[in-house]
DNA sequence: ATTGGGATCGTCT
DNA sequence: GACGATCCCAATA
């Protein structure tokens, strides 16, 4: 597996989002597939980015290629990929990384979320699986160290599912969702 | 110093 | 489908 270099990141959110489907999120001794992706970007009325450069926010106006990682709902933390950033994308840009499939440390995981089903199926839930918190935020993914993504040979999948983006109040109309499968598993077809 | 809201999740109906 | 949990941040004063 190699690690996903610093060009890869360095592009618009938008464009990074759907690559990152099918690459493998590592921490430590555990992996997953990357299976749901969310974008936003600096005119994103839906990003934290929107309202320009606060504390929090920060690490989403540096270096593309670093964890920005969040905590909301007085409970979850979420976490996001740093994109953009040079000349030709601007800063203030990161993908939300939804859900991933677990690959590596699955006994870990289910230890940590208390259940056997939907293990890391949600931004929230994977950063407890993963044990990501706020003490992760601003990570460089592209240095050697225990948490990357890694590219497994896999390519992105050409069927994949784009919608508009999940729990949010604006932005709504632009389709920056990507998931390898569809978004509503099954019941109620359309 | 205080206040209000949030890129969610699990439980209940 | 609805709601409560519950903490961190940002904006105000």
């Amino acid at each position: 597996m190699r690690r996903l270099g610093r060009e890869f990141y360095a592009r618009d959110a938008p464009v990074v989002a759907p690559q990152l489907l099918n690459k493998v999120l590592v921490v430590g001794n555990l992996a997953g597939r990357i299976s749901e992706v969310e974008a936003y970007t600096r005119q994103d009325p839906a990003s934290h980015s929107f309202h320009g450069r606060t504390n929090r926010n920060a690490v989403m106006f540096g270096p593309a290629g670093h964890l920005y990682v969040y905590f909301t709902y007085g409970i979850h933390h979420c976490a996001n990929v740093v994109t953009g950033g040079n000349a030709g994308a601007e800063p203030g840009q990161a993908v939300l990384i939804r859900a991933v499939e677990p690959l590596l440390g699955l006994d870990e995981m289910i230890r940590r979320r208390g259940r056997i089903r939907n293990v890391a199926d949600g931004p929230g839930k994977l950063c407890q699986a993963f044990a990501i918190g706020l003490e992760m935020n601003g990570l460089d993914l592209c240095a050697e160290g225990v948490v990357g993504i890694f590219d497994a040979g896999d390519d992105p999948p050409d069927d994949a599912v784009v919608t508009p983006r999940i729990g949010i109040r604006v932005g709504t109309d632009t389709l920056w969702r990507w998931t390898l499968s569809k978004p509503q598993s099954g019941r109620r077809g359309s």
